[in-house]
DNA sequence: CGTCGACTTGACTAAAATCAAACCCGGTGG
DNA sequence: CCACCGGGTTTGATTTTAGTCAAGTCGACG
């Protein structure tokens, strides 16, 4: 609605140098000279509010992008008009690579919320790359980890049981977490059902329903949006498909137990 | 067995500036002494067998590989010890980028019957993209295209029907072999039906019925491991999860009338 | 307080997994 | 030459699971 607010201003100025996130994000690792010679080519952006589009399907690549604050997904779109929810990026995660293939973007980017990135024009980012050593390697291994992401997004997709890609998703949730300092036992998802559910190739009822037998099960406990890991071994051997049986029958029984008949 | 014969070592020494793949390998739009240079890096290796492997889940990074004869997979494995087949490579494919993230690789490349590959050293390949912009450029645009595929994958994870499924990865195959000068709608699958399912996350009968669906319907003949596809439209339309009902209406119908009661 | 959207829950249905049994085909050895 | 394996594959019957449709419930917000 108004103008951003001076403290805004200041933050975006904010170089990478003092940025909370230097030793996720493209800049670890790089110092001194190097860094500044990266810092002229991130550019920082005007804050994004919730449904804010940073390019579309078929757009020319422009850029790569950093989430710094909030959290993007990214959207790829089947002919016949499906939506499928291909990421979530979180503070400190590259994404927009998907148009380095061809030259022009597979998927949209759009805000979950308020949120903020980094730019990093992607033909100056080549050129300052191809000067620094200690820079190319970094963006390749920045756009590994990038791959890997989308590498475990697919081992959650093989999964048969809906329970275990719930429970991966929310593992690995709970470890990004982790990396940029915040709890990885309980947080705000920052994401609806719906969106869960277009992620992990489920419909929204079915998430709804897993995340409902976690928490009767006492591995984890859910309000909406809010998300307590209870029991961390539980949410493992539920990812790995082993056990949740047993925990299950456990369950049953003392359901019984309480209301015979 | 025996070694290899003369005709193979020919072929082994073989540059890549004489390689029929050239135009859709990393040398493409790369010229003269740049040529040469990147030449000097690529290790062309001994034929593979079938289940040779390239290298191992938590092996160090040591090189990326191109197929240039035969196909290889690349298998991830689950805590629990479930391979999945994360993808198929062929001729002109890179893979084993998996490693850059981490420096280890999380997969497994095993070769589908007798292939051939082109070793790149990591470490050196990087040297050398950094002083070849040229090189540079299309080392990216050919790891942009191996995600792509990645993006592909996933996209048919995302689909619910197997028949889908099944549609999307023989138009994926056909498009790949059209695209290195192989008959899109006739080939010999170099993988198993069990190797489908992993790749696709379905169960292999599944796969099995999924095939013969599709044949019955005239999409596509089968005959174990050859394949042609006969109804290109048909097969859109089966990818695309509609019509494919109203085909299977016509075919039950038409199984009426030849044995009525 | 009412309304709207997001989420949950239940009943039913459709689809794929599973279990089990044949089948086909290339290779082996009698 | 043919009988006999044994793998990969197909097919059938049954069970399990998630999808679908339809009601609710919850919670934020005007």
């Amino acid at each position: 609605m108004n103008d951003p607010i001076p403290l805004d201003l200041v933050r975006l100025r904010r170089s990478c140098a003092e940025c909370s996130l230097q030793q996720l994000c493209l800049p670890a690792g790089i110092e001194g000279d190097d860094l500044r010679r990266l810092e002229d080519v991130v550019q920082r952006r005007r804050p994004l509010e919730a449904g804010d589009r940073l390019f579309r399907v078929g757009d020319a690549l422009q850029s790569v992008f950093v989430a710094s604050e909030g959290t993007i997904k990214t959207v790829g779109i089947s002919e016949a008009g499906e939506e499928h929810v291909l990421g979530f990026h979180l503070p400190g995660e590259l994404f927009g690579l998907d148009a380095i293939g061809t030259g022009y973007h597979r998927c949209e980017a759009i805000a979950l919320g308020k949120a903020r990135v980094c730019e990093l024009p992607f033909n100056e980012l080549a050129v300052v790359a191809a000067q620094l050593p200690s820079l190319q390697r970094q963006l390749l291994r920045v756009m590994g980890q990038s791959s890997d992401r989308d590498q475990d997004h697919l081992d959650v997709l093989t999964r048969r049981q809906a329970s275990e890609r719930i429970a991966l998703f929310l593992q690995g949730l709970s470890q990004r977490y982790r990396r940029i300092g915040q709890p990885g036992d309980e947080f705000q998802l920052p994401m609806s059902r719906e969106e869960i559910a277009r992620h992990l190739g489920l419909a929204v009822e079915t998430v709804s329903r897993s995340f409902s037998r976690l928490h009767e099960e006492g591995v984890i406990a859910v309000r909406g949006r809010w998300v307590h890991i209870i029991d961390v071994a539980g949410l493992n051997a539920a990812a790995s498909g082993c056990e949740v049986e047993a925990k299950r029958v456990e369950v049953v029984r003392a359901e019984k137990a309480r209301s015979p008949r």
